[in-house]
DNA sequence: TATTGTTATACTCTATAACTATA
DNA sequence: TATAGTTATAGAGTATAACAATA
């Protein structure tokens, strides 16, 4: 490859991430919006949706997940605890561990709040069938090789 | 269009707005890193980066721009101001009007930080010149669509 | 009297350090 | 003695309300 190419590949990766970067913004008081239509702060919303509904994990290994501190976690599991979306449950093998388990109603805020993020910016829904088809292959061939 | 053309068309945006987002969650822990480096919190560098360079405004203008409340623009006025990168000017129509303008070193500040902000995921760039010609060109016909 | 920006104050989100209970 | 989670406290970032200067 000639630095040419080079040169091109890496002006049209900036401009397709900037292109990206605006739709992002165009989502982001949406976003807001959600939050206050479901009575979650923001943090608290993403905690929500961060859980594992199929695996229900002790506080510390949440707070290694989430890249932040164990007392973030006491505090985003009070709330949505007084929310009544989960549950502290004791380690039947280790008193000490506190296991955070979704509840019914949890189950079923976490499926609506999914619904409703994963709704894409009206943008894209303008788009044909066959330039989304396009979008997605190119954008399902980057996760095989994000690392590289 | 039939129902199940528009069925396909709501599945594409949704893988398609999915992938994106993880590309953006990618990106993430490297943002607070830029930040950390050139010395200013997220939201001070947002704010330099939302300063339009050729355009002083004046502090009320920018925070219905940034959809924040004005006290929340003179906290970040403070900040870049004793950083040197904003100074404020009294307008000289209206003594209560102040315009924030960028000094030399926060234009500087400011280009350094687009240019950081704007390089691409590594994802992207291990896509060939042709995957990302197809990404640009159907992402750039969304823009003129966007309120469609 | 109305408006611009500031100050005082409060709330959210995050972190660090000290604490408790268990191990 | 070490570890899991909590509490106390602090700082960043945002908002609301009261205020000063100017219009």
């Amino acid at each position: 490859m000639g630095p040419s190419e080079r040169d091109d590949r890496e002006a049209l990766a900036s401009s397709v991430w900037q292109r990206m970067f605006e739709l992002f913004q165009s989502r982001k008081d949406e976003l807001l919006a959600i939050s206050a239509e479901v009575g979650l702060t923001p943090a608290h919303m993403h905690a929500l949706l961060a859980l594992d509904p199929d695996a229900p994990k002790p506080m510390g290994s949440l707070a290694a997940d989430w890249k932040c501190d164990a007392s973030n976690v006491t505090f985003l599991a009070d709330r949505l605890e007084e929310a009544g979306y989960v549950e502290r449950r004791v380690s039947p093998t280790d008193r000490r561990v506190k296991i955070l388990a979704l509840t019914d109603a949890g189950h079923a805020a976490r499926d609506r709040l999914r619904r409703r993020m994963s709704e894409p910016p009206d943008a894209l829904l303008t788009l044909t069938v066959d330039q989304l088809a396009a979008l997605d292959g190119v954008l399902a061939a980057l996760r095989s090789d994000e690392g590289a």
